[in-house]
DNA sequence: CTCGCAAGACTACAGGTATAGTCATAATGC
DNA sequence: GCATTATGACTATACCTGTAGTCTTGCGAG
């Protein structure tokens, strides 16, 4: 029974790293968001407007505080990760893991703890193939 | 507008899967693709469409033989794919492997072949990280 | 030669994302 | 209380992708 609940809105690349943003520093103002990625050439009101189009896709929510409003994410940074890994997966590589391995071999830089979690994740995967 | 240094142009799902098509089918007329694409309920104009994107995108070119085109993939589906993956881990996922692993943890259809596949590349992996 | 269909070119439009300007308003400093 | 600024709403543009209609022309059947 999995609930494939892979109905996450859909999420641009630099929706999400507000979003990542706004989840490492829950609860922030417009301000302090647009202040960080000000350093990146990005308007103020650039931030703002994909901040609202999270909120509208139930990504963050805001509660009036003083003057302003503080942002927060409603979900976890992971779940949505896990779930545009998901659909990637399934969209894009058509459910073959294939081109992912192929690019890890490629990959230099996979780090010790990911090979570590990775060598305890084919374990998992072998025995719960074994066990069906 | 900073492109990473992976040029590959963009592509979406169902440019995807048309240049998946066409490679498979190595050389083709619209009118292959197309029929293909019908059962799907895309229009034939549409699939031209795209194949001219792609065209435009240089990962298909065509020649006249007789009466019309026959089109052919110019590079591999696998540079693709391996391309696609390698944006998606540094863009979407920050270089981090972390959020696939936790995918991989999850997903349920994971083929004897792949963890096959998982369980060499990630002996690999281990050792290429030792002898560093 | 003429008609009709096939093939391709051109055009269009909608939805989503990225980006940002403008304007109204609320908060704050003096 | 008034001017300045911070804040947020609204609006706009541009591009990409998905989707498809229309127009033109050439080729093959009669």
């Amino acid at each position: 029974m999995k609930r494939k609940k892979t109905s996450m809105p859909s999420i641009g690349q630099e929706e999400l790293s507000v979003f990542q943003f706004v989840q490492s520093q829950d609860p922030v103002t417009v301000r302090e968001v647009a202040d960080h990625f000000a350093s990146m050439g990005k308007a103020r009101t650039t931030v703002l407007t994909v901040m609202e189009r999270l909120r509208s896709k139930k990504l963050l929510t805001r509660e009036k505080i003083g003057g302003s409003f503080r942002y927060h994410a409603c979900i976890e940074s992971t779940a949505i990760l896990q779930s545009l890994v998901n659909d990637f997966v399934q969209n894009i590589l058509g459910g073959s893991l294939s081109p992912f391995v192929a690019y890890l071999s490629e990959a230099s830089n996979v780090s010790d703890q990911e090979v570590k979690e990775l060598k305890r994740l084919v374990g998992q995967l072998d025995k719960k193939a074994r066990d069906q």
